[in-house]
DNA sequence: GATGAATGAGGTTTCATTCAT
DNA sequence: TATGAATGAAACCTCATTCAT
């Protein structure tokens, strides 16, 4: 019967719970990232998700609530991307290189990550510090890049004496400040830094400078 | 020194203007830079520099001009900071060392400047864009980078090839980074970013990293 | 002992809700008269009465009429109380000491009701208008009062002329104030009102106040 | 100037700020009265105030505020009120016959304050609780009593061990419910209790109450 | 009979901004 | 130059209520 008519704008009304939930969710991961928490605005959310406003705060009770749910969905993501890195299998040079292009792709693939840090570090990271789980999400990760620093090393690839939260910092940093600073860089660089060329130069850059830093010299 | 003029009609009224003028200019940048665009707010600006919310407008007009008065300053202070910096005058590696140590120094002495940048990226650089001094603002330097990579190369210092916007990205992300995502990498890394120690050792490892990728290796 | 029923098409189902209406009513009871008909919510009724809070529109329709729902209940209560009381069987003094002691217990005991009235008076009594039932509820009270007075006056033992629908008043005000003002009262006096010695001691003093007044003098 | 427009809806925009506080403070007293605090709206105090919404915040903040400015304003009434009274000077009867008609007085020229002395009994008394000065407010008043209780029994004309504290109560008791309750009561009396006569007649009633209660007797 | 999904109206409050002096 | 008064737009959020099953 609701075939007959031609669709109109959103054939609501018989919708499943989990459906607007997660509709919302993606609605406000797109909003909070490319308006930081303030400018963000709860009834654009609730438009771009298709639903009434008020569903929102059925579901998520308030603004602020709703972003601590973005985040975390956020950190999901970030852990989920690099569980398939298996860099312990890999000899040392592949595992840093095969992470520090997956930090990349992390950024690249999923903008809303790098909006969403940094409005949250503008807060002062006031959200995510409530969460127990983001907290922990790092060590994993890190452990295995002391690992691998380590078996690098002993293999004499690697130079002693790296600091893995440094190294850590230093990767992200050559992934993130490219992506999160891509606006004001290329007015000021007179350069187009969205181009899929431009990414993938820098990707490869990025690699460039973190295994030249890593690499062991005679002279260093 | 004001009671040996007459008093002219407006003399004391101009001193004060100024005065509060300079006073809400550099209460904005602390509004701006701490909560962003949207999170500022005017009357706090306001109170902050003890004027009348009027006087606000009164001289810069609007949020959005007073915000982009903001960012004017803040480039300038960059121009100013790069200046003083004589990279020609020094070998390629110290003029490189320099350049890294400079402008890690720049964004940790002018804290504000990194709050600005954020904001005005999640903003599409939409503020900056209108003014063509900050456009042109980082010839110079690129232009000093480029001839400093051309003496090290002569002389075999640094490698070949390198493109100086990308090393220029480099630098500015493994010191920008660093200080702009603190409250989050604080968090999931355990660790206090903010001491005096935490600075000065980042500080040489940012020097490291950009050093090990300019130097030339036989392997490489 | 619903076992023992065959357990027909809605037994269960029926019994079940009478249960639930009766605790929608009881919940309803509590927050009207907590929190007044504008400060009550139709959500906290139903997740007090630990049902869903379609339930209460399916059996009152809306919140006005749940309102009603709860005052005529209130009126019943103060019905039953009154019917026990067999005034006409005591001599005047008794039976008017028993009032006055009944009229207290009734507020003390049912403290609810005070917030309703409360509640109603602010509303210009808009809701208990539309019950006939409650317009005569003290009807027969009232006779009683004047039968009483009439038998204590030819008895010589209360002075003439008094009305009785004043005293009605005057027997109420005295215990209703002191319970719902007690509040402001406990504040401003700086007592507490609430403990039971205190309000033993408030119906003695009330008794003391109307028997004092009824009682014929030489001189008054 | 001014007069030669034929004065619009309300002449505005040349307002001097006391007087738009005081329009609003007296909106809220009619509106908090009339309908309390959950009932009161904040857009129909500016409505009759005349006033943009808006202002009602900048001058008071928020509701609760500025509900508790009227009530300290109603206090202030009371206190004015009763401060004229010079029981002292007037012999222990006409002292309490004076008492007593001016508390019926106070509450019959001033029926906001039953209004607002419900809803915040409703509150538990949670905003006067904040102010001081309302806590002591009826100190002197109380003091009062009990030296003319004690004038009236040296002169043998009152009883003795009447406690201040309960006679204060049962006066306002008898002045305040009957203008508290008067719609519930008018309704289930049948009678109407807002004419003057009705008033009046009432003001005697209670001081014949409790002068009779007060009055010393051969046998009580 | 009972429930989860969804909504419309409207409430309090914030905030950039303008008016008038 | 400087200020107090005032406002319009819109934000977040609440709450009674209805829809569809």
């Amino acid at each position: 019967m609701s075939n007959t008519k031609p669709a109109g704008p959103k054939t609501r009304k018989t919708r499943n719970s989990e459906l607007s939930k997660a509709e919302i969710l993606h609605a406000a991961q797109v909003e909070f990232s490319s308006c930081g928490f303030d400018g963000a605005r709860v009834s654009r959310i609730a438009q771009a998700a298709g639903v009434n406003i008020n569903l929102v705060y059925h579901y998520f009770g308030n603004k602020e609530a709703l972003f601590i749910a973005v985040m975390e969905a956020a950190y999901i993501t970030i852990r989920t991307h690099h569980k398939y890195l298996e860099l312990l299998r890999l000899d040392p040079v592949d595992a840093m290189t095969e992470l520090v292009r997956a930090t990349f792709d992390l950024f690249a693939d999923n903008p809303h990550i790098i909006g969403l840090l940094s409005s949250e570090n503008m807060h002062g990271a006031k959200h995510i510090r409530q969460s127990d789980q983001i907290r922990n999400l790092y060590n994993p990760l890190l452990e295995t890049i002391r690992e691998t620093l380590d078996r690098g090393e002993s293999k004499g690839l690697f130079r002693s004496g790296i600091d893995a939260v440094e190294l850590f910092i230093s990767i992200n940093a050559e992934c993130y400040f490219y992506l999160s600073n891509q606006h004001t860089l290329g007015f000021i660089l007179h350069r187009d830094l969205t181009s899929a060329e431009s990414r993938a130069r820098r990707k490869d850059h990025v690699v460039d400078v973190i295994l030249s830093f890593l690499r062991a010299h005679g002279n260093s």
